[in-house]
DNA sequence: AATTTGACGTGACCGGAGTCACAATAGATG
DNA sequence: CATCTATTGTGACTCCGGTCACGTCAAATT
């Protein structure tokens, strides 16, 4: 289905472009909706869309030679993945796989890469984009330095809660990842992960509120055991 | 000391430019030496140059709240760091410390920002570079997955070899890091390292030569290692 | 409603990497 | 040359997270 520019201009990285050019991507966009479980780009190939997310939730994940998945990132709506492809022709190094059903927004390379370098204005926000992936890369990987194994879990779950939903003391995470999509980002068994939530529910620090939403009770204590200056 | 057009000329990021771009950037970059182990770039700081490695070799690091270093990527003369700081005011997210002593040609971020602007086919240099170390962070990521540990070293050993160096059969490694800065990079135990490196000596598959140069004699082997095929 | 599927929960066991402690080099430095 | 410091080498012990093997539960599917 052929997305329409107010669809477009939804997403944070093309609302600042003038009406025209988002006629200019229109026939270039298309709007697809993923089951859970479903790749949404292909680690290895030449993408030639760049993926824009309108609802649900991705992961970056690649594969290590004996197989085992390593998360890398999520994607969250409104976001965007495969933007490598706007920079040079290499492959994309991982895959990005839907966690939950999801829609996407397909735009192609070309004509995104044409708006791109016509509109400074968007070439700076693309780059500003990439910069703030390479950071967010690098807090993942420095959660992966901490030895002791709660902690990691601690800083994750701080990492994921919504900062617009975020309160003094409390906060909540919608739509929270599995024990396994968090097992895989911070390179441990989905055991572990769960013995650590059972650990902060039991202290009333996180409780399930239904399906789909994860509420942190206790905003500060969880910082705490991020911070290892308690131990959980 | 300022640095000429010729010293810039010499890095590849640079070497396309015209001649009047690298004289209006010569008055704003600095050549500086720094010894070993001394400190080039800040983590939290507002960085204002981008950092050209002229001679030596540089290691980007973090730690964890509880003080471990967490290795993440080398610089290799030629090649640059600090480069974020093109794109955003965003603090620059690690440090770069020099493993060896180094001499390195700092670049004062705003009229680099305006060369980019300009030249358009430079802009699209860095954009290529900051993708190029999307696709290394993810790849260094995807080896801290691997369960196996001689596996994970053999994987980064393999990386580490001089793409110039290599034949078919052998390679070498030119200042050959510590092996606590590999330590880091694979979140492991120095001690770790060290006696999977005494596996590979004792296998005739790596080989010291004289200081600051390790030999791989059997490169097939190493990769059938690092791949997981053969148990260390 | 019955069945299947996938997520979550939990115990027991075990292996392997971290830690500690120390020795042996090798490089720097005066 | 003598001294000091950093890197490398090695053994012993410990412990903690992975693995395995279940059971439970809720939601999706038939």
């Amino acid at each position: 289905m052929q997305a329409t520019p107010e669809l477009l201009s939804r997403f944070t990285l093309l609302k600042p472009l003038p009406r025209e050019a988002l006629e200019q991507l229109a026939p270039h966009a298309a709007l697809v909706r993923y089951a859970r479980r479903a790749v949404v780009l292909e680690a290895g190939a030449r993408e030639d869309n760049i993926c824009f997310l309108f609802e649900g939730r991705l992961q970056g994940v690649g594969f290590t030679i004996d197989g085992r998945e390593v998360g890398l990132y999520f994607v969250e709506p409104g976001d965007f993945c495969g933007e490598l492809a706007l920079f040079d022709d290499n492959p994309q190094p991982e895959f990005v796989i839907a966690t939950t059903a999801a829609s996407v927004v397909f735009v192609a390379r070309n004509p995104l890469r044409e708006v791109m370098l016509q509109n400074s204005s968007v070439s700076n926000i693309v780059g500003r984009k990439l910069a703030e992936r390479v950071r967010q890369m690098t807090v993942q990987r420095t959660l992966l330095g901490l030895s002791n194994v709660p902690q990691r879990v601690c800083g994750q779950l701080y990492l994921l809660i919504n900062e617009a939903r975020r309160e003094d003391d409390s906060g909540e995470i919608v739509n929270p990842p599995t024990h396994k999509e968090i097992a895989i980002m911070l390179n441990l068994s989905r055991e572990t992960v769960t013995r650590v939530f059972q650990a902060l529910q039991s202290r009333r620090i996180i409780r399930r509120d239904g399906p789909g939403r994860l509420i942190v009770a206790d905003l500060a204590s969880l910082r705490h055991f991020a911070e290892g200056e308690e131990e959980l």
